[in-house]
DNA sequence: CGATCTACCTGATGGC
DNA sequence: TGCCATCAGGTAGATC
């Protein structure tokens, strides 16, 4: 579920209220979500240590330890991170407790138990963790220049859905944003890259800064199974803001002549307008 | 290199 | 009410 702009909000939380906590000890309910490594790993890892920062790198959350390790958590599909009141009743599915010196509580909650929990050596991010190690550069960044996108984009005859839903190409869009995306740019989600001219790479350039940017500023969005919550359980509010994602058959917002088409790609389910898109 | 399929899990939803 | 099929924000690996 959580793409980076939910990530995001997460990971700003976590900054207002897990740095400078030390974790006092650490519960592993469901060895799963630590398949990395192991549950010895884990609590060992993090027992004593201090979260000195929050960093995010596309869809991951990455916490240095006053260690010098790093935590990293994923959310996958329905992954959640929330913070409680020490001895408040827990979720079902909460597989990682961390007990901080506060007195509160870290909770790892994944239903589908996708997501994962792992400390890893920072230096050694290329052997202990490779698909951060080759992450893509993030959208959102400062430096995520019109050149680096038409670069990209020259680089490759990939239709462009799949493209920007490459980890390793740009780091963080998902299913719900690269169909947002694509319809702000009206570019269809089959287009092969090959055939974008710079004037629409500049479009879709600047679609994926702003709705990535909008959508943080709301929270990110959360669907109608609300799997999808900040630290302190809030939902965001950019789902009011979709125009193709989850509206197949309607008619199109923007153009408000075509309908809205559902339609498969790479095993996902793509959104998009035949009238405003080509 | 790129496209497609499968698998990993649980829960919600809709049809019959 | 119950049962079954389908679908879901992500990623990794196998196959063609």
């Amino acid at each position: 579920m959580p793409e980076l702009p939910e990530v995001e909000t997460v990971r700003r939380g976590l900054e207002q209220h897990l740095v400078g906590r030390q974790i006092v000890r650490v519960e592993v309910g469901r060895e799963r979500v630590v398949r990395r490594t192991s549950p010895e790993a884990l609590i060992a890892g993090l027992s004593g240590t201090t979260v000195v920062a929050a960093q995010r790198r596309g869809k991951y959350l990455l916490l240095p330890l006053d260690s010098g390790d790093t935590m990293m958590i994923h959310l996958r599909m329905s992954g959640q991170v929330l913070l409680a009141a020490g001895g408040a009743a827990r979720p079902p599915h909460t597989h990682v407790v961390m007990y901080l010196d506060d007195g509160s509580e870290a909770w790892f909650v994944d239903p589908r138990t996708f997501g994962e929990v792992v400390v890893f050596d920072p230096d050694r991010v290329d052997v202990e963790l490779p698909p951060v190690a080759q992450l893509g550069v993030d959208p959102i960044a400062e430096s995520f220049e019109r050149a680096d996108l038409r670069r990209i984009i020259r680089s490759t005859s990939r239709a462009l859905k799949p493209l920007l839903l490459d980890q390793q190409v740009i780091a963080g869009i998902g299913n719900i944003y690269a169909d947002e995306i694509l319809h702000r740019s009206r570019l269809r989600p089959d287009r092969s890259a090959s055939t974008v001219d710079s004037r629409a790479t500049n479009r879709l350039h600047e679609a994926i800064i702003d709705i990535l940017t909008s959508a943080i500023e709301v929270g990110g969005s959360t669907l109608g199974d609300a799997q999808y919550v900040d630290l302190m359980g809030e939902s965001g509010s950019y789902q009011d803001d979709h125009r193709v994602y989850g509206r197949a058959g309607e008619r199109c917002l923007t153009c408000g002549r075509g309908w809205i088409r559902r339609t498969v790609s790479g095993g996902r389910s793509t959104h998009w307008c035949g009238v405003c898109q080509s």
